[in-house]
DNA sequence: GCAAATTTGTTCGTATGTATT
DNA sequence: CAATACATACGAACAAATTTG
């Protein structure tokens, strides 16, 4: 008797859903059913509920009931560059996104752009002192008109001046940004590294994705930072995604396409 | 009026969280003095709490109160290949954790070595049909005595008929099976995919990681299929990592070592 | 070291609101 | 419109962990 009733509720049932006696989709029997069931006030299996809600085991529908969840087809972005066409494969129009069929289709909001002094985060990454000046390049990326990413790119305020003005300017620029800078500025991209971290959404990303209020799908955070032929970093990105319908693939040595790998639903 | 009461108030006191007006390791008020403070009931406060733990901004403390929290210094994982000692960095003994301070001291268990037969997403990424004998190696890794990860790698059960017989015996492999497996087989790895994924957390992993119970905790899933010299899967290492404080650098091309990148206390 | 006070955790009862069928 | 099912909110009681006197 060491574990509280809800939480053995909750054990219970989450074994029924993990062995398959509750299959995905499945209704669960209602809160007065489960009531009667466990010997329980309604509060209690509504707490046993709750976790099973926070592990992302099921999802409850007003007036219809609780349901086991299935979770959507998820997108994979592959984060290494592709072997064929050399480095920045990807970059530019957006981050390539393999295993995903072919019928989905990929749109960007014009970006939002700003100047603005850099903060620690970006500061640190871009090895440029706290509170200088740079440019903000932000736009929304969606699939099949659903919000898919939010995207941040950090320029030097300079690069501007320098002959790349149309950083400054709120459109996409076609060839890339990665082409323009090393058109106007010389500057070329030799390799970029990519941070991977997982955070609770803000407020920003439950509104553009949709997501449930209480931060229960959290969010992969990337920041990609961009070096140049001297080592030096000249573009920092940072893309959100949310955890539940994305993965990331890196490719390393000389590896087949990931087509093969395609899994059935479950496992482990 | 749109917002229910505890949202209000769960979206009140984290505003005043993240504009430093109750700072990390801050206690927050008590849930009687909150219940005054907002005119709700207690458990109307304790439903604004919890919302807040979901979002991993605040912590609770039996006996003590409710406390704004404080990110752990998190590990870093390289996953691509360090491009100075080639292919297969970090592969072998353990992945490489670099931006880890180097005091920081590693450590593994012997191997649970078992003999099983393949699931779909096992099957899928070694190229097997399903049901087919697999090798699989389990091992716990710590650091600092902390756990850190769970690692599974899976080979053809035949690997060991054809020569690698110590796959199948409980002792690390002190050569790295990459090595011995190159030795023993002619099977040299050239190259490997890392698919990264988060879920929550299985009944094993939270009483490994000792995460809360709940499941608000999420797990890196890190699926690395191994590639032979003729593109065939070789391995399939799968890795577990907690969210909270494990992140990981994927670096592509001719890129500076990550250590200028090491950022001060919170950012946006 | 122990008892009291403080603080959060669990459980129940009850009432009312809102979404769906 | 009525019935069903989940969502929100309040009140109350006791338990468990911790700190304080």
């Amino acid at each position: 008797m060491a574990d509280p009733k809800y939480r053995q509720i909750a054990d219970g049932l989450r074994f029924k859903i993990e062995s398959g006696v509750y299959p995905p989709d499945q209704k669960l029997p209602t809160e007065s059913d489960l009531t009667d069931e466990f010997g329980a006030s309604r509060n209690t299996i509504r707490d046993a509920i709750k976790s099973l809600i926070n592990l992302g085991l099921v999802e409850t529908r007003p007036g219809q009931g609780t349901f086991v969840t299935k979770r959507p087809d998820p997108l994979v972005t592959t984060l290494s560059a592709d072997e064929v066409t050399g480095l920045g494969g990807g970059e530019g129009a957006a981050y390539r996104s393999e295993v995903s069929e072919e019928h989905r289709t990929p749109a960007v909001s014009e970006p939002d752009v700003r100047v603005q002094t850099a903060g620690g985060e970006i500061a640190a990454r871009l090895r440029v002192p706290e509170g200088m000046r740079l440019i903000s390049r932000h736009q929304q990326r969606f699939i099949d008109g659903t919000p898919w990413s939010l995207q941040t790119s950090f320029y030097p305020r300079q690069f501007a001046n320098q002959g790349a003005e149309r950083l400054l300017e709120d459109q996409d620029i076609a060839e890339g940004t990665v082409e323009y800078l090393l058109k106007k500025l010389k500057l070329k991209q030799v390799g970029y590294r990519d941070w991977i971290t997982v955070r609770a959404p803000n407020l920003n990303e439950i509104t553009f994705f949709r997501l449930p209020p209480d931060g229960r799908v959290q969010v992969f955070e990337i920041f990609r930072t961009a070096f140049d032929q001297d080592a030096n970093p000249m573009r920092v990105t940072v893309t959100v995604f949310p955890t539940d319908c994305n993965q990331f693939i890196v490719n390393v040595g000389k590896v087949p396409p990931a087509k093969y790998e395609v899994v059935p639903p479950d496992g482990s």
